[in-house]
RNA sequence: GGGUUCGUAGCUCAGUUGGUUAGAGCGUUACGUUGACAUCGUAAAGGUCAGAGGUUCGAAUCCUCUCGGACCCACCA
């Protein structure tokens, strides 16, 4: 006996320690690993970068999710004696996080961010940050990640800012960065505009006008929106649309309600001959879908709304609330006999997920990056030509691959990308602008604008107060942490790197979730070919959403989500990653439920009891652990195969990506053939080379289970008395040939224990009282005399064992067909043989009629003809088998007379 | 409206390119357990693989349609 170990396993009392103990290492650090000899200097490198976690919230499960399935893989290829990296770091998150504040500010002292300023608003902000990021931090040690601390980023850290800047420089230099305008979101009530997702729309109650511009006006239009069609410079209809046919092209003067109006008549497919009266009116300035048209038609866009919401440059309206200057719109139709119908209709109203209040689109300037510019440096193609084509030439793979199609779907439709924000948290755009004359009202168009490092020496310099798009930032991530740029090699034109980029680039694996694939793994990867001419990802694992117990998405608005820590603190942190992964298949959603962490919870204890009763009976570290193949019991050549098997599988497994199979495979072997049968045979196999066995199957267990169950395979490996961390251990090989043979005759004996089980339990026999039972082997004679006493020690209850050849004479007997070998239980008095006699027959129906379908299928020319050949092969053995098991049915109820 | 995807045991999900009698965990029920483990053991019950049709010697798996759910995109002028 060597150590005490308490009966159970508590997660708690270790896990810190352990992380500590891998932390201080360093071995987290591939650099480390190379220094202390763990990995060889050249190594092939396995390098993954963490999807920033936003800093608005704690982490929740989703999060756990990813950081146990790159765990997984990142602890594999350590093991596996890779130069493993994981790039840790958090996301800034823009727009989120100045919401998060500004709301705490709201609630907290009734202040808006103009209040503050924008200085020490942004101070508040970074209070926020330092907060929220050290709660990340600490929950991601918490889970076990095994993270290169040493390499930690922020999205809005120094590096990260020079980073930003310099590909926004470098991009608007190349001409895919420009300022143009676009319609935006506009919220009249928060005085910023908002990303497509930030936009609810509302269903509501709404009109629906039909009324002629003024008599002179050929046609009728129809629009909720009346007071818009103060800024129509078009009327849009079908060109097929035989009505209007003969206006396309025209141009009418009208005065529409007295502002003065020029309409040009346009054709557009997209436009429903059916709705309304298959005309609409088009307003550039104010609707999306106007604008385009009018981008097509080049047509004017006059602005008559202002950014507060009131009417502008609207004549007679002008300074009117759009809601009144509708009533007005409306009043004067009708008045003047043009309003032909109102009618009442449903409609979705776009308001601002923030306060609720309508949204008005709006013209503005905004940055953007021209996915269509064709680039010398990317050989003549656009961003987006060569973001599919990676993807395309399998460059990069989806897991599951289904989700290539939405990515190229999505890119095949990508527009230009705004990428500024009207916030004050984040990358300041390095814009500056210097208007020609101070005194005179200038208009943007008369703006001098200067892209750089630094604000430009002279007058009147103001720097952009717009903010990037979050997804700038993060966009870079694969190669903003691994030191790009190193101003210093910076050439323009040329791949650029640093150490780090030029060792651990391109990274291996990206995991994230299926609903970021448009606003995240699209930008990285057009990023990664522009800045440094390379993919950023071989691959994509796109895990699921992790849903509560309803079914419904966890999320921070709804409160509904499971907080990780709890759950680690209640059931520890393998159990609550176990969770995760097992059932988890890519890009499918996932529930969760406590009962599951803590079913992982008792197969952890599982896994330290097995290690438990091995380290207190047996010796353990032994070095030479070559087993003397003479000494080896039927088991032991079983278990050895077994374990070899399950080595090659598992590793195919993590390879494959298939994670929940590997962990469902492990726990199969650990629980249901280690445990359950060759720990139970060893307490009456004491042979010599037990010893070893053991402790080669524990050893090569815990290493495989570690990339899953990291703290208790670790902790069990130090309790076992090694100095070294199993963390760096290398990765099991096969090492013994698979002992098919013996694989066969074990489950034999299994069978035929597990026969004997039942029976007893099928008769009522009490535990106390033995039985005798007689085998009738066949060819396996020898086998089972082998195994004789096995058989009678592991709980079968069997005092006398009889093996015999060929079958006798029986009497009122159970018996119970294993294989083609039968094992009869003399139990006098003890039989229920009608209950047998019916269960033989339904038996026999059964058999008869598989025999029969057996015989038409095989009677079957097309079969016979077309089916593969071990395909008919086995279903004429099989008919065999049940002809002979037919057979012996017979004669067995025969018996039981 | 366009697209993607899913529907398998009471619940949560596996089921690799079609191929013997469709699996697991949890839950339920019964029985058992003083020596690694009540965070345990042995077993049982429970499925016309959403429905209909088709292809095939053979379909949970491929195709079409219907029903139901989820998500993405577009957005009603």
């Amino acid at each position: 006996m060597n150590k005490e170990l308490p009966k159970a396993y508590n997660p708690s009392d270790y896990e810190d320690g352990i992380y500590q103990k891998w932390e201080r290492s360093g071995f987290f650090n591939p650099d480390v690993c190379v220094a202390k000899k763990i990995c060889k200097q050249n190594a092939d490198t396995f390098t993954v970068v963490l999807p920033p976690p936003n800093i608005t919230d704690k982490l929740h499960l989703g999060h756990m999710v990813m950081v146990a399935i790159t765990d997984i893989l990142v602890r594999y290829h350590r093991m596996s004696g890779k130069r493993a990296l994981w790039i840790p770091g958090t996301d800034h998150a823009a727009i989120a996080t100045q919401n998060v504040v500004e709301k705490k500010l709201w609630q907290e002292e009734k202040k808006t961010r103009h209040d503050l300023g924008r200085k020490k608003f942004l101070a508040e902000v970074w209070k926020f940050v330092k907060e929220t990021q050290a709660a990340i931090i600490h929950q991601l040690k918490k889970t076990g990640a095994s993270l290169d601390w040493s390499r930690e980023a922020f999205t809005l850290d120094a590096a990260r800012q020079a980073a930003v800047k310099r590909m926004f420089i470098e991009m608007y230099n190349e001409g895919v960065i420009y300022r143009g305008d676009r319609i935006v979101n506009w919220c009249p009530r928060c005085q910023s505009t908002l990303a497509d997702d930030e936009v609810e729309y509302k269903e509501q109650d709404g009109k629906f006008y039909t009324f002629k511009y003024n008599k002179n006006f050929p046609f009728a239009i129809a629009t909720t929106r009346p007071e818009t069609k103060l800024g129509d410079t078009a009327v849009a209809v079908n060109p097929d649309d035989e009505r209007y046919k003969k206006y396309i092209g025209k141009i009418y003067e009208v005065d529409f309600c007295g502002v003065p109006l020029t309409l040009k008549v346009i054709a557009d497919k997209n436009v429903d001959q059916n709705f309304g009266t298959g005309a609409l009116g088009v307003t550039p300035a104010h609707s999306m879908v106007d604008y385009e048209m009018a981008q097509k038609n080049k047509l004017e866009i006059k602005k008559i709304i202002n950014e507060e919401g009131k009417m502008a440059d609207a004549g007679k309206f002008s300074g009117l609330a759009v809601m009144e200057a509708r009533e007005q719109v409306v009043q004067k139709l009708i008045d003047s006999g043009l309003m032909e119908k109102e009618e009442n209709i449903k409609n979705n109203l776009s308001v601002c997920y923030r306060c609720g209040a309508g949204i008005e689109p709006l013209p503005s300037k905004q940055w953007f990056v021209a996915v269509d510019k064709k680039l010398a440096k990317l050989g003549n193609k656009s961003l987006k030509q060569k973001a599919i084509e990676v993807v395309k030439s399998g460059k990069i793979k989806f897991v599951p691959e289904r989700f290539t199609k939405r990515y190229l779907d999505w890119m095949a439709n990508l527009h230009d990308w705004c990428i500024s924000r009207q916030i004050w948290f984040g990358h300041q755009i390095p814009a500056y602008y210097q208007v020609k004359s101070k005194k005179l009202k200038v208009k943007s168009n008369e703006e001098i604008i200067y892209v750089g490092d630094e604000k430009p020496a002279g007058e009147g310099w103001t720097q952009d107060s717009d903010v990037l798009d979050t997804w700038f930032s993060s966009g870079m991530w694969t190669f903003s942490t691994l030191g790009w740029p190193a101003s210093a090699t910076l050439r323009r034109g040329k791949p650029i790197k640093t150490a780090d980029l030029k060792t651990y680039y391109p990274t291996q694996v990206l995991e994230t979730g299926y609903e970021i694939i448009t606003l995240w793994v699209s930008r990285m990867i057009m990023m990664s070919l522009f800045a440094v001419a390379q993919i950023p990802f071989e691959n994509v694992y796109l895990h699921g959403m992790v849903l509560d117990a309803q079914g419904k998405k966890m999320s921070k608005s709804k409160g509904n989500g499971i907080d990780p820590l709890a759950m680690i603190q209640k059931y520890g942190t393998d159990a609550t990653r176990m969770s995760l992964i097992v059932g988890n298949t890519p890009g499918n959603d996932t529930r969760m439920s406590e009962q599951k962490i803590a079913a992982f919870r008792n197969f952890a204890n599982k896994l330290w009891n097995i290690a438990r009763y091995i380290i207190t009976n047996y010796e353990l570290r032994i070095t030479n652990l070559k087993t003397n193949k003479v000494g080896l019991t039927l088991a032991d050549k079983w278990i050895l195969g077994k374990m070899n098997s399950l080595i090659k599988d598992v590793t195919d497994d993590i390879e494959h990506f298939r994670f929940s199979q590997g962990g469902e495979r492990l726990r199969d072997f650990t629980w249901n053939d280690l445990a359950d049968w060759y720990l139970e045979v060893s307490k009456f196999e004491a042979t010599s080379e037990k010893n070893k066995i053991l402790n080669l199957v524990l050893e090569a267990l815990l290493k495989l289970w570690h990339p899953f169950m990291p703290f208790v395979t670790e902790t069990l490996w130090q309790e076992i008395g090694h100095k070294e961390l199993l963390m760096v251990e290398r990765w099991p090989k096969r090492e013994m040939t698979h002992k098919l043979e013996a694989a066969a005759q074990f489950n034999l004996i299994i069978d035929i224990i597990k026969t004997i089980r039942n029976l007893r339990s099928e008769y009522k026999i009490p535990p106390e009282q033995k039985v005798k039972a007689i085998i009738y082997a066949g060819k396996q004679v020898e086998l089972l005399q082998s195994q004789a006493e096995l058989i009678k020690n592991l709980r079968t209850g069997v005092g006398e064992l009889e093996i015999k050849p060929s079958g006798a004479k029986l009497k009122q007997a159970a018996w119970a067909a294993v294989g083609e070998k039968e094992i009869y239980i003399p139990l006098a008095g003890l039989i229920d043989v009608a209950k047998e006699r019916a269960r033989l027959e339904k038996r026999a129906q059964e058999l008869n009629q598989l025999i029969k379908n057996l015989e038409v299928k095989l009677d079957n020319e097309e079969f016979v003809k077309r089916a593969p050949k071990e395909i008919v092969e086995a279903e004429i053995r099989k008919l065999e088998n049940y002809r002979a098991e037919h057979k012996k049915l017979k004669e067995q109820t025969r018996h039981l007379k």
